[in-house]
DNA sequence: CGGTTAAAGTGAACGGTGTAAACATAGAGG
DNA sequence: CCTCTATGTTTACACCGTTCACTTTAACCG
């Protein structure tokens, strides 16, 4: 985010809602903030957020964008840190996860939302992270596509599971669980 | 469910609210049905729901649980028509994402809503077959216990991630990715 | 059989939501 | 300086979940 103050209340609402928005996903557990809510706290009337977004679910979309974003970020340094290869790889995952419960809000509403991504636009850069490890891993580009969507899901599985309760969010689980080698016994 | 419609009117409200909340939910894609809509499917006043639920969400557990025995129920024709043993659990996986794409909303509710699952009260079915067959299958209770939590994070992580459309709903894909038989080219 | 009582349903109301329509205001450009 | 357009505001609507006070109904029991 920009988060130039420049001229604020009169000035860049946009971005202003945006970081609102971020904010107040951070905040309480779960719920996702209302317009009205964001308004409110931009200081501005509910309908001035019409003239920068379309939709409500336009305004989602920019924070799960933004949540995206920030996802390939984290992922792209804690692989550089384990040094890439399949390491890097692995630590990957494990910081998807992460993400996932440091972020819970957030993390729900990057999925949530209307199914815009995976478009004719370009892929968010998480995802070109995953496809670039992929090829790199992988024998051949068949299997580096079935792996790559075969990672997303286990480590996707693994933070929804977490996130709603049904798997205890212990930080050695994950680990065990990203732990794919000899899936079978 | 009993489906009693016995004196329906004045009857058995209850069930008359379960039966149209999941028809509701088979309905319109992703929409999760408004306490009020059902009231008013159903013919009663929106405030009538309180004498039978203390919340709108104790309906939606309610909505919850009905789904997760008809998944059981499911997995278990299905693990039965294939023989049981590995194929019988692999047969168990392709049900878990297939009943999710089936229905859509209702699997959403079924995780969405607040977790009270997984605790003092014993598990749901699905559960239960689910480490029922794990324990069959591994070698000892630990890494049963490792497979499957492995094994419901693959397949929840592929339904949550077609139905967010950031898969391809492609059937032949679902059993590609649930093919986990050396991961690792 | 009849009367009491508790369960079940009603209506109005409150605060919340997203959104539309008509109107106001400021600030930039000619 | 005046105008026009971008950006706000106010009011309003239809929905939502939930509360409260009220009425009806049916069941139980003397």
């Amino acid at each position: 985010m920009s988060t130039s103050p420049a001229t604020y209340h009169h000035g860049n609402l946009h971005d202003a809602l945006v970081v609102a928005g971020l904010r107040a996903l951070e905040g309480q557990e779960g719920k996702a903030p209302s317009l009205r809510e964001l308004a409110r706290v931009v200081g501005v009337s509910p309908t001035a957020v019409y003239r920068h977004f379309p939709d409500k679910q336009a305004l989602d979309a920019a924070l799960a964008q933004e949540g995206l974003k920030l996802l390939a970020k984290e992922q792209q340094t804690a692989a550089a840190k384990a040094g890439g290869g399949s390491a890097g790889f692995a630590e990957t995952g494990r910081t998807y996860v992460r993400f996932a419960l440091a972020h819970p809000a957030l993390f729900r509403l990057m999925f949530t939302q209307g199914h815009p991504v995976a478009d004719s636009d370009r892929p968010d850069e998480a995802r070109a992270l995953l496809t670039a490890y992929t090829q790199a891993l992988a024998s051949n580009p068949e299997r580096a596509e079935t792996l790559a969507l075969q990672a997303w899901s286990i480590a996707h599985g693994i933070a929804m599971l977490m996130l709603d309760g049904r798997i205890p969010t212990d930080d050695a689980l994950i680990d065990r669980l990203l732990n794919t080698e000899n899936l079978f016994s």
